[in-house]
DNA sequence: TCCGTCACG
DNA sequence: ACGTACGTGACGGAG
């Protein structure tokens, strides 16, 4: 018995899989249907055939040496779909797990190859059977080759010898190669002998042979049509003989010995039939491999394992991930110790043990490997841990609460018990339930210790459970650059400036605040005595009662509890009596003094005198970061006694804040996705946006744009992106609201592509549910369908206003993670601390501000292309105040 | 705990 | 005819 060897013809195997079955898909949004069929017929063959070698050929890309021949060769074919095209990896990560080799070639096709092979392995003495779903191989097969061909399906084939060929045609295989130069084929786009088709091509080729010997009798041909058609195309049938036959003597690197059948790296290959869901392949492996690595069934939720830190660690060398979290004694920043650690390494039950900064210190090289995956929930605590251990965690690559944010940004609690509900329609208990809430509240170590190991043991086996969902949702909604590229570092980004927080001088606000005191007490004194009585300024009931009843000021607005006592009601009562400018001075100052006088005093740390606000990633539902405790991204700025209180936020000692902040970035984003001409012009030109839509809103020269104008402008332009109405414009500007209405219709008359734009979006929102940034952030917008107008209307401006907002608030994001990494991939002293929306700041080594500047311009204006260039403004101070 | 108010982009 | 600009967080007062 002689030896055999498969030879697959890839491409042909490739494509009849892909549409044999129906387009599947994982949960993870990768299309597998060729993959699926292709590996399942290559299986059965190899079943059937029992090799000892064996090989898959495929066709490269692009012209072969039949191009030459005939420029039109395989001319008609239509380029390949892209969910084939994605599938193609794939399969020969596959075919490389099953140390099965690829053969391929840039002049010649998958059949020369297999062609040339089978006569190699002739001449050698091997038994050769091609597996392909390609009738021309069959010009190939003789005693010792034989074609499987692929039938209906993918799991039925034909075994095709020099017998069956002869029972079923007549004819002998070398005659398929005239049969095909007669019949032609449309598939490659060969031309053949027009009106010769199967039938007349096997009567001939059954008569005369071969072309050469009917052509030499031609005269022997009785249909007179048939008979011209022969005659007048002898050229042609010629070339097409050329181009169907297979080239046998193609130069091969490879030996038979080369293909030998080799052991298949089983791990390997069931993971990735895991990974793609191949179930049916799965149970053809030996059956250690059958069972996925994680199965976390709702027994085994809660269960953990006692370990000690040793052996622990030997467990994680061996795994490729594990997931994690720290434990503190209460709140979590303030107390940056942990108490203990949760550790799930990979396919084994969590442990939760008590540590301390000793066995910390051993687990360093563990975080610090670029070799094993660390995944988590709310991974931000953790890294500012490991920051404050000097651990530089690398390689984290999954996080389930900034991959559930991303998958619906809407929602307000991101707690992993929340998430599992969701999920899996089961969960354990969320922070509230676990540690109770306001005074009740308890920290982790206050717990009982099953029910504390019970908790995490729950925690990191959701965490792992939902990695493969949410990385499939994510993959399937075109997430993957947003989630890998900018939300996960920027992971580290946030963690590194929490950590490094802004030096904060105490005795600063402790000036303001000595100062606002003395102006308060002036103000109420003379409040009171306007009022005649006294009562609390900062109750807006009282304060209600008595502008409103007792001295008699006209109600201008009402609120749901009573009288409107804002600064817009105010403002209207202005000039009507002097309490009302003092109750305007008393609200500002007094805001002043409480929120950022006493309230940053003591956020301060004493041990690094700096304030380190939380930036919270996971809050907005447009993209943007949001910053608590204390919030730093509202620090004022617009009127002058506000803006000393960023004399009290200082550079580093030997440092500088460098300040950079994009110009107009907002109304450059809707330039570009509106791609619309006038305002794409005005910033070409580096045009003042605002002047140039008042000279065009308010039909006035460039030049002849007053202050007021422009401030007008400014304020359409602001009210275009928020989605506007004439209602809230007149309301802004204090005008009446037919004059805002012509405002806006004349914005839209000239900025028309901005017109259009707004009612895509909208309509686009109220196809699809949701609307998308440039970097495919989803909002989900389910407003669009409520019955109520004034959530509808709101639906409506949060569509249009969402992608704007969002694509901003990719762009900053992309640039602050390019810029963290700069700074540290260089070594570089200076830090990252603060992202105000549209604005980064650096804490600047002095001897590094210049190149900071220059890195810090180069990375944000690059950050992204768009249709307009990105501008960036920058200022250099030793103080927040400074830098304005 | 909610509301009104006001600080920011 | 509807009610009225997008996104946040913190504070003090009132129930």
């Amino acid at each position: 018995m002689k030896e055999r060897i498969l030879i697959i013809d890839g491409s042909s195997l490739f494509f009849r899989a892909f549409y044999a079955l129906p387009l599947l898909k994982t949960k993870r949004g990768i299309y597998t249907n060729a993959i699926y069929g292709f590996i399942m017929m290559l299986e059965n063959a190899i079943e059937k055939v029992n090799p000892s070698y064996v090989t898959v050929c495929f066709d490269m890309k692009g012209k072969t040496f039949r191009n030459e021949l005939y420029e039109d060769y395989k001319g008609t074919r239509q380029t390949t779909p892209t969910e084939l095209e994605q599938q193609w990896p794939i399969v020969r990560d596959i075919l490389d797990k099953m140390n099965i080799k690829i053969l391929e070639s840039p002049i010649y096709e998958a059949d020369d190859i297999a062609g040339t092979l089978s006569l190699i392995a002739e001449k050698e003495g091997f038994e050769s059977i091609l597996l392909t779903g390609d009738k021309d191989y069959f010009q190939l097969v003789d005693e010792n080759t034989k074609v499987l061909l692929t039938r209906k399906g993918i799991t039925e084939m034909d075994i095709i010898s020099v017998e069956s060929i002869e029972e079923e045609y007549n004819i002998t295989p070398i005659e398929f190669i005239d049969l095909k130069g007669l019949m032609g084929d449309s598939s490659d786009n060969i031309p053949g002998v027009p009106g010769i088709g199967e039938k007349t091509g096997l009567k001939l080729i059954r008569e005369f042979g071969t072309m050469e010997n009917l052509y030499s009798n031609l005269d022997k041909i009785t249909g007179k049509k048939l008979k011209e058609n022969l005659e007048n195309n002898k050229t042609q049938a010629f070339m097409s003989k050329k181009l169907g036959t297979i080239v046998r003597n193609v130069p091969l690197e490879v030996t038979i010995e080369d293909l030998k059948m080799k052991e298949r790296n089983l791990s390997e290959l069931s993971e990735m039939y895991r990974e793609y869901e191949f179930n049916s392949l799965l149970e053809r492996l030996p059956e250690e491999y059958h069972k996925a690595d994680i199965e976390i069934t709702s027994k085994a939720l809660f269960e953990y394992e006692d370990r000690s830190i040793d052996e622990l660690i030997k467990l994680i060398e061996n795994e490729k991930s594990f997931a994690f979290k720290f434990i503190t004694d209460g709140k979590i920043y303030e107390s940056i110790k942990p108490t203990h650690i949760a550790l799930k390494a990979y396919n084994n039950k969590p442990v939760i043990m008590e540590v301390n900064d000793n066995d910390i210190l051993k687990l360093k090289p563990i975080f610090e490997s670029s070799k094993i995956e660390k995944i988590g929930h709310n991974l931000k605590e953790d890294i500012i841990i490991l920051m404050g251990y000097g651990i530089v965690i690398d390689k984290y690559t999954y996080d389930s609460k900034i991959a559930e944010y991303l998958l619906n940004s809407t929602d307000s609690n991101y707690d992993i018990n929340n998430i599992s509900n969701i999920y899996f329609n089961e969960g354990y208990k969320d922070l509230e339930e676990l540690l109770g809430k306001g005074k009740k509240k308890v920290a982790f170590t206050d717990l009982d210790e099953v029910e504390l190991k019970k908790y995490f043991a729950f925690f990191l086996n959701t965490v792992y459970k939902l990695k493969d969902i949410h990385l499939g949702k994510i993959a399937e909604q075109g997430m993957d650059e947003l989630f890998y590229e900018v939300e996960l570092p920027l992971i580290e980004v946030l963690s590194s400036m929490e950590f490094t927080g802004i030096r904060t001088r105490k005795s600063i606000l402790d000036e303001i605040g000595f100062d606002l005191e003395d102006k308060l007490k002036e103000l109420e004194k003379n409040i009171y005595l306007e009022a005649g009585e006294e009562f609390n300024i900062n109750s807006p009931k009282k304060l209600g009662f008595i502008l409103f009843e007792k001295l008699n000021y006209p109600v201008i607005k009402k609120t749901k509890t009573g009288y409107s006592t804002s600064a817009e009601v105010l403002e209207k009562l202005r000039g009507k009596g002097e309490i009302i400018d003092y109750v305007l001075e008393y609200r500002k100052l007094s805001k002043l003094k409480s929120t950022y006088v006493d309230g940053l005093k003591e956020l301060v740390n004493d041990s690094t005198g700096r304030i380190h606000s939380h930036f919270n990633q996971t809050v907005t539902s447009t993209g943007r970061i949001s910053s608590t405790e204390p919030n730093l991204q509202n620090i004022p700025i617009r009127t002058e006694e506000g803006r000393l209180i960023r004399k009290a936020f200082l550079a580093s000692e030997n440092s500088l804040l460098v300040d950079a902040d994009y110009s107009q970035i907002e109304l450059r984003v809707l330039a570009s996705i509106s791609k619309d001409k006038n305002m794409l012009k005005a910033f070409e030109n580096d045009d003042d946006i605002h002047k140039r839509t008042a000279a065009e809103v308010f039909g006035v020269e460039f030049e002849e744009v007053t202050p007021l104008l422009r401030s007008r402008a400014k304020a359409v332009n602001f009210g275009i992106v928020y989605g506007i109405s004439d209602y809230g414009l007149s309301q802004n500007l204090n005008i009446p609201r037919n004059v805002a209405g012509e405002y806006i219709s004349n914005y839209l008359k000239h900025y028309e592509g901005i017109k259009n734009y707004m009612e895509e979006e909208v309509e686009n929102a109220r196809k699809k549910g949701y609307v998308e940034t440039i970097l495919k952030r989803r909002r989900y917008i389910p407003e669009l369908n409520a019955k109520n107008y004034n959530i509808r209307a709101f639906g409506e401006r949060v569509a249009f206003n969402t992608p704007i907002q969002g694509s901003a608030a990719d762009i900053i994001k992309i640039a602050m993670v390019r810029v963290y990494r700069e700074l540290k991939e260089k070594n570089y002293k200076s830090k990252l601390i603060l992202q105000i929306h549209d604005e980064l700041i650096v804490d600047a080594h002095e001897d590094e501000t210049e190149e900071v500047k220059a890195l810090m311009r180069r990375i944000m204006e690059n950050a992204v292309k768009l249709e307009v260039k990105l501008k960036v403004d920058m200022e250099v101070g030793s103080s927040l105040y400074d830098t304005k």
